[in-house]
DNA sequence: ACACTGCACTCATACGAATAAGCAAGTGTC
DNA sequence: GACACTTGCTTATTCGTATGAGTGCAGTGT
């Protein structure tokens, strides 16, 4: 069988080296010096031999793996997160790193993966148990991420606040007083939820505006209409809604078209995502577009300058979240 | 620094055993009889420690890692495709197998893939250089996945031709004779494309019907306002219109709203994939469910049983398409 | 009393790469 | 010409686990 695991052993024979000056040369080893000459011959039968280093063996005597681990939480998340996801692990693939992407299980703590994978580093999106942070910390393994529901948050902050306040600016500024808030019936998105209505409530008390009528609307037509209802009820109806998310807000623009209220005369809705329908809806619609690339190429430095591995983050923070005004507002 | 790695050799010594027994003991190794008591003293210590195996060590020990490897195509995929690789991985992940996904670059190969990652097995999503599947294979790796172009497939085959053909006998069973088929200009799903439009065709070949109208639509109410009127323009105009997905079906339903045709009267219409959105569009889209939750265990079964981790895979196609029929049609 | 067969362990080694330590040859210094 | 110092390598060891090859001991057969 020609089929052999090629070793470094491999490639410093046929260069006429130790397996030792092999490894020097592909790793650049600052502590040692390699003549040009050499340096060609490992490199050249490095490739002549095809040969790619045990990423395990590798991770065994280095004591970490190339690898970054991403903590979800335990329930699956859908489209936005996902192209998040995989953007990030766009920007770490040129260094060298692999991601996994771990639901968290109950069961199984910080410690216990750390000493399974030896992750190069940690990105988690909920808040972790200190001590385990602290520990590994000192180990000098980075961990990173946002912690949403805790107040000492480094590292990344997906805007959520922010999202719910673009949304109310906008219809403020378009002379809407009465403000309805369509939230998601999801659980697994409630900490996002909680996060934009407190955005937007905040945005309605600085401008002086009465608070957001926040009404839950479930994906089903008439449900949504039995919301609208509600919301045009009162003395004072509302004459705009913030949708949690673009897929509610369809479910708002069917419920409108039920009742037969016109968009955005009558009612004025705005979504967030951007995501293509919007584009397409009778009328268009009004939506918030997160920059998810700009997102996690942040991360993705946050986690390589962590590393060393890249220039430090610039403070500048970019805007990720911008307002694509369309005719349903 | 009470932050040590905690090895099997700790463990063995708070057992009182040797560190061969706590391998015996947790890896349950069939030729190596341990006695219930000693048993019972590692598995309280390992429990005690929260000793956690080391990954590294144990893929360069025995050789192969935990890790199945899921090569994708160089281009991002959305939506569909990673709901889909989500819940395989979900399917895994019980079973102790981690899932990293890997954009094949075209400068390595998969002999420095294996090397690199030892993988437990590999998953493709496109045809592999078959000199180098036989290698791999040789070596015990299973290499499981649908190779769209291949004709010899084994493994999982999305059935992207089933979606073309269901949807023209749908739209046959409504009495349209003549069928447009919408497709994405999207350069990354011709894959896809191509095989949906070959079902399509294949079904108006076997009803009888004249071959469909493929007409590309980009995601632009005007554009798609353009291509509906090639459609119609002819002596016998299309009167129902196949979309590559919901997307592509929303912007002809834009199209079709500009030019005032009524939907399903004048112009009845299909998608595919069965997005949230479509349920809320005017009138709400009738599309294909693929149920990726199917496919994915249906993968996950395939790969853990080439790992000898499951059951066989039984036989029995299930239906992983279905239409889902609502007022556009 | 003897070899003989499990049983329940321990010992020692290998996996492949990284790296500390060693070492020979050359280079410069006084 | 003896000294340290640098350059460019090699040798030996280590990471943590799995596993083949023993080892001691109780029980069984003759």
């Amino acid at each position: 069988m020609d089929l052999k695991r090629i070793t470094a052993r491999d490639v410093a024979a046929l260069a006429g080296v130790s397996q030792s000056t092999v490894s020097y040369v592909l790793n650049d080893t600052p502590t040692q010096s390699i003549s040009a000459a050499t340096t060609e011959r490992v490199l050249a039968a490095a490739a002549e031999l095809g040969y790619a280093p045990s990423a395990a063996a590798r991770a065994l005597r280095r004591g970490t793996s190339e690898t970054v681990v991403v903590l979800l939480p335990e329930i699956p998340v859908g489209g936005t997160v996902s192209a998040f996801l995989e953007q990030f692990s766009d920007e770490l693939e040129p260094h060298g790193l692999t991601t996994v992407y771990r639901r968290q299980r109950a069961d199984r703590g910080l410690m216990a993966l750390w000493q399974e994978l030896m992750p190069a580093a940690i990105v988690n999106v909920f808040a972790l148990p200190l001590a385990d942070v602290a520990k590994i910390e000192a180990r000098g393994i980075p961990i990173i991420g946002s912690h949403l529901d805790s107040p000492d948050e480094r590292g990344l902050s997906m805007p959520q606040e922010a999202i719910g306040q673009m949304q109310v600016r906008h219809l403020a500024e378009q002379g809407h007083v009465r403000i309805g808030y369509a939230a998601s019936v999801d659980p697994r998105v409630t900490a996002f939820l909680k996060a934009r209505v407190a955005g937007a409530q905040q945005a309605c008390l600085e401008l002086g505006l009465p608070a957001p009528v926040v009404l839950d609307v479930a994906p089903d037509a008439r449900l949504a209409a039995d919301a609208v209802r509600v919301w045009r009820a009162v003395a004072e109806p509302v004459t705009a809604i913030c949708a949690y998310n673009d897929e509610v807000a369809f479910a708002v623009l069917a419920g409108l078209r039920e009742l037969a209220l016109k968009v955005p005369q009558d009612v004025a809705l705005i979504g967030v995502d951007n995501v293509l329908f919007a584009l397409f809806a009778d009328p268009p619609l009004t939506s918030i577009d997160i920059h998810t690339e700009l997102l996690a190429r942040q991360l993705g430095q946050m986690v390589l300058s962590r590393l060393n591995l890249g220039a430090p983050v610039p403070d500048t923070q970019v805007a990720v979240i911008e307002l694509v005004p369309r005719a349903s507002t």
